[in-house]
DNA sequence: ATCACAAATGTTATACTATAACAATTATTA
DNA sequence: TAATAATTGTTATAGTATAACATTTGTGAT
């Protein structure tokens, strides 16, 4: 039969259809706000608008493209206004650098105290991506690097696959 | 006192001074030469030396450094000469690409039937790089990418932080 | 050996990603 | 309001990677 039977164990966070991504947004620069507001931090307009398009979606996007984007709102718009306003973004923990694409999403849980560094799962059919939050694989990267002797001070973990929706094609 | 007390847990196989280097080489060119023979690929004067060349050292290499050192040998070496002797190391297992650093490193211990993703150690002071073994981060990550129903083809995992050598300075 | 074909390399140009450097403007605070 | 610091404007350039097509080299068949 041709009915489409879903088994998700769990929602998967970067689909589109399962859920209301306004209120992602809403949600992510109600933070924000808060977040830059404690610390002193200006989320001046243009780092407040990349935000936004940055969350535009789930999927990480590139620097020309939000530039692109910038460009049609705001003439002057340069390579460095979009980077210097990643870099206040990412300092400021809100958002996360995907290394595999050279792009950047949106941090669904910034910490109130320091940033962190994202975990990821990243559809390589729909781009979609999501952040995992699994301190055992930390625990054991560290206690495994330990064991060289070696003490970690940041990290990079980037899964690539298919996510539910796109396994269904 | 100011006599250097060295407690390494084990050797860390990035360290120079450790081991003679040029049995890495020897041994790295020597498993890819018979890699490729079993596999009917061939390793050509240039993808052997740019190998060499990324086996140079434990760090990381970049492609257009790699381009300089070749320039010298070869007059006509250009960007595709070396991006092409890359994608076939990469395709071969015999070198990972280092995606926070946008460069290559050798695999210690490049697999006879299908390649394989490294996790590596990076020191950020010395620059060297190791591979892990941790099957264990793998299941881990496999398992809870699959609470979310994420099927996981590859990956990204990458730590930086000071290796035992740069923790003495 | 010679031909036909595929693989590898040569060559030029260009796309994409990121930062340097200095000027002008805007916000903060003394 | 003047001094200072932070942000943004502006131009140029560095660094990474690939497209496209020509040429050469290797391979297997005849
Ligand atoms: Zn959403
Ligand atoms: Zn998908
Ligand atoms: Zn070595
Ligand atoms: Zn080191």
């Amino acid at each position: 039969m041709a009915t489409s039977k879903k088994t998700k164990q769990r929602d998967w966070a970067g689909s589109t259809g399962s859920h209301d991504h306004r209120l992602c947004i809403v949600d992510a620069l109600d933070k924000a706000a808060e977040l830059c507001s404690q610390r002193g931090a200006r989320l001046t307009q243009i780092r407040r608008r990349v935000l936004e398009l940055i969350w535009s979606s789930h999927r990480p996007i590139g620097a020309y493209s939000l530039l692109e984007v910038l460009k049609e709102e705001r003439a002057n718009a340069a390579p460095p206004t979009v980077y210097r306003a990643i870099d206040f973004l990412l300092e400021q923990g809100l958002v996360h650098r995907i290394q595999s694409q050279n792009a950047f999403i949106g941090c669904p849980n910034p910490d109130p105290n320091q940033p962190h560094n994202g975990m990821f799962l990243i559809c390589t059919d729909c781009g979609n991506a999501v952040e995992l939050e699994e301190s055992k694989i930390d625990r054991l990267l560290k206690s495994s690097a330990s064991n060289q002797g070696f003490v970690i001070e940041s990290r990079t973990v980037e899964a690539a696959g298919l996510c539910p929706d796109c396994q269904l094609n």
